[in-house]
DNA sequence: ATGGTTGCAAAGGCTTTGCAAACAT
DNA sequence: ATGTTTGCAAAGCCTTTGCAACCAT
């Protein structure tokens, strides 16, 4: 609980820098999210919670989470910086629908099992990762298949 | 041998779209390029073999190829959008040292295995998939280590 | 001839930064 | 009191777009 509030205030002091409301007003938004967010997303969250934070603020303080190691970089997606959380959020893998865009997010054993064996085989520690697959899901199969039945495109 | 430029013309006739001088040299300099690379990457490529290529027709050439599956986004680098072709480069995985920035690719049998199993479990084809290992490799461990017998920081 | 393509320069969107005021200790 | 942090607005960067000239067929 809040146990993350500890890390970032470890990591400040580390850094000769200061725990502030906003920051720390950033960082419980960041820990309401339950998915992948961007800027705009936690500058929206705080308003609604009223504590209003300037996005430079905001841009100012995500590298820092970054560096303590409570967030991490998402998906690429386009042209947007996402991030995602890590407490309670293990690494996992993301499925993308290249046609209707959903993602499913999976965590998967033997998949890291495999990533450790590899990165080890190259005298690499695994720290994170991030794996993305592309396809097209089920529905979207589906959808598509029937549209063929009416005469493609 | 030049088989890219057969698919990237069928994908430009099924568009109602032509081949054109400036996007044979695009292509060219993609596949010039034997790891990941920008905009700003192809329009030096294509200066340097004296092709003048406005940056805006790059920009626009792109979407295509990646349409017509020959390139693909690579690692989500810091606010660029990175690419790599496809051909002759199989999928495959990067693992990158945090420390000092170097990446290795790797393709690799089982972790293909998995991934499939995967998808396939949530009803999804495997078009495409990212696999990105963050760690420290080997030489940064020792460096760090000697750096710390020396007095840490 | 005709419709797609290109380069240019302008516009756009996200991100960074200089600076003075506000804050934490 | 002192050094850090913040918000604002301006600047910066990468990317997209309108348009007139150009090219492919």
């Amino acid at each position: 609980m809040r146990e993350y509030k500890e890390v970032f205030l470890k990591y400040l002091c580390s850094e000769g820098m200061k725990m502030t409301r906003t920051r720390e007003a950033i960082l419980d938004a960041v820990f309401v999210t339950h998915s992948h967010f961007d800027v705009e997303d936690l500058y929206q969250q705080l308003r609604r919670s009223k504590k209003l934070v300037s996005r430079a603020t905001i841009y100012r303080t995500l590298p820092y989470l970054l560096e303590a190691g409570l967030i991490r970089r998402s998906m690429c997606s386009d042209h947007k910086e996402e991030y995602e959380h890590i407490y309670g959020h293990p690494n996992h893998l993301h499925l993308l629908c290249v046609s209707c865009g959903k993602i499913l997010e999976q965590a998967d054993n033997e998949l890291e099992q495999v990533l450790l064996r590899i990165a080890s085989q190259h005298g690499f520690t695994l720290d994170d990762y991030v794996v993305s697959l592309k396809g097209h899901c089920a529905d979207c199969r589906n959808k598509s298949n029937k549209d063929n039945d009416k005469g493609e495109r």
